[in-house]
DNA sequence: TCAGTGATTAGG
DNA sequence: CTAATCACTGAG
């Protein structure tokens, strides 16, 4: 079951909008044999701005911030804990840093599993999803029912940005 | 509860 | 250059 591809405008909006929106829609990565994967997006969460303290631009632009201050519609790659490769995708309006991780997918719970699985690294950061022939969103005609709470893993942001309802999932 | 693992960042 | 930190995971 293919769908219509996400366009760059459905991304060069506000993340809080763009990230519930997510939820539902098909991720597509080619395997290396050129074999696309096909997967359904269940958990995701927003980080927006400069202020958002949670946000890793809040500590202002650098080489690994870069692409989020670039237009809505690229992946902003990076790895944690030595280990693990985050997928996120750039939200906003050029120099406004926004971003959505994508936390989850159908039958693959867990960032750091998930990008494992879809064979995601540094290779990907900035890969521009309205063109790329390797990863990108599709329409699916799902609309699921979005729950919502705060996100995780963000303990050191502080109570307020901690304490934020910015992640989304099914 | 806690260690693994290495890029990134701030600071000297 | 050093050292701290980290949007995680799996083992115990």
């Amino acid at each position: 079951m293919t769908g219509i591809r996400l366009k760059r405008d459905f991304f060069i909006r506000d993340v809080l909008d763009v990230a519930p929106d997510l939820l539902g829609k098909t991720i597509v990565i080619m395997s290396v044999d050129g074999v696309p994967g096909r997967y359904r997006v269940i958990e995701v969460e927003a980080y927006r701005g400069s202020e958002d303290k949670a946000c890793h631009a809040s500590k202002g632009r650098t080489a690994r911030t870069e692409v989020m201050y670039m237009e809505g519609g690229r992946l902003y790659v990076y790895l944690i804990y030595g280990m693990y490769w985050m997928l996120n995708v750039v939200a906003g309006a050029e120099n406004d840093p926004q971003a959505v991780l994508i936390r989850g997918v159908e039958n693959l719970n867990g960032p750091g599993k998930l990008t494992k699985k879809f064979g995601i690294d540094r290779t990907f950061y900035g890969e521009d999803l309205s063109k790329s022939d390797r990863i990108w969103f599709e329409e699916s005609g799902f609309t699921p029912a979005v729950k919502i709470s705060e996100r995780i893993g963000i303990d050191y942001a502080g109570d307020y940005w901690k304490s934020r309802p910015w992640r989304f999932f099914v």
